[in-house]
DNA sequence: ATGGCAGAAGCATTCTGA
């Protein structure tokens, strides 16, 4: 089962590029961040006649989270009105749209867009730090359910040096401070593992290259575009990719799509030997 | 310190992103 994430910075100006990606690799779920268009106007319909379903939550022209996938879409919950009680979330926390979880073929899938945050001393940064607080609280509400559970999208958080092309040169700076890794380590808990870093613990594998200064020419990019899967999927992980390729096109996103593959066989094969040794007995 | 680049809104230029 792949389940991929992409920041596509406007649906509707990347829309035959992603439409091409799925009828190329043909994941069975992909989730999209920074939409950028209000729901009424979103691109449904393309996606329908390549096969998939799809769920949206957006707004004009800023934010906005999606979820296309081959299974029916199954308990939407949009926001994080999805799991808390509205009156636990402000105004500003509820109106910018960057939250959607759903469930397909058993699986939890939350699709967040963390805010950038702008800059320490910015109100934005004080944004960012609420918004990773009200994800925390929404994430132990969720867990009650012990749904096998995948948290994946753009975090806006590079969580390991080895996740930044420079790291001393950014270090402290918004996407790299303490302050941000230590709310998404919260977040994660021990619930959580970042599946890239299931096989790769080096440096040099980016997923968003800004669009100025020539940075994907020169390679200098960022890792924060994450897929965090709960342990109890973890014996299932058989490949996390960056699909790095996919920066090159003509008129890109500045983030690549990120990809996992999770497989379901091997647990029917265990389930099957268990079942022979019960008839054996 | 500022701007580079890109997209939306909307028609000149500003706001936002990362």
């Amino acid at each position: 089962m792949l389940i991929a994430s992409w920041n596509v910075n406007s649906i509707r100006s990347r829309l035959s590029q992603v439409i091409k990606w799925l009828e190329d690799n043909q994941p069975e779920v992909l989730c999209l961040q920074e939409t950028k268009v209000s729901d009424k106007d979103f691109p449904y319909k393309n996606f329908e006649d390549i096969g998939y379903d799809v769920n949206f939550y957006g707004q004009k022209s800023y934010n906005g989270v999606a979820v296309i996938s081959k299974e029916k879409i199954e308990d939407v919950r949009y926001g994080f009105a999805g799991e808390l009680n509205k009156l636990e979330i402000s105004e500003e926390l509820h109106f910018q749209k960057r939250i959607l979880s759903v469930l397909i073929n058993g699986i939890r899938i939350i699709n967040v867009y963390v805010p950038n945050g702008s800059s320490l001393n910015s109100n934005k940064f004080d944004y960012k730090v609420n918004w990773l607080a009200m994800l925390n609280k929404y994430l132990v509400k969720q867990s009650n359910r012990e749904e096998p559970t995948c948290l994946l999208g753009d975090f806006n958080i590079a969580l390991n040096d080895n996740d930044i092309h420079a790291p001393d040169k950014y270090r402290g700076s918004i996407m790299a401070s303490e302050i941000e890794r230590k709310m998404l380590r919260k977040v994660l808990g021990s619930r959580f593992k970042d599946s890239f870093r299931v096989f790769e613990k080096f440096s040099g594998h980016w997923s968003w290259w800004d669009y100025r200064n020539n940075s994907f020419e020169l390679n200098k990019g960022w890792r924060i575009d994450h897929i965090y899967i709960s342990n109890n999927l973890l014996s299932n992980l058989k490949s996390s990719v960056i699909e790095r390729s996919q920066r090159e096109n003509n008129q890109p996103s500045d983030h690549a799509p990120v990809m996992i593959n999770l497989d379901f066989q091997k647990n029917l094969i265990e389930f099957e030997e268990e079942d022979d040794d019960i008839f054996n007995l």
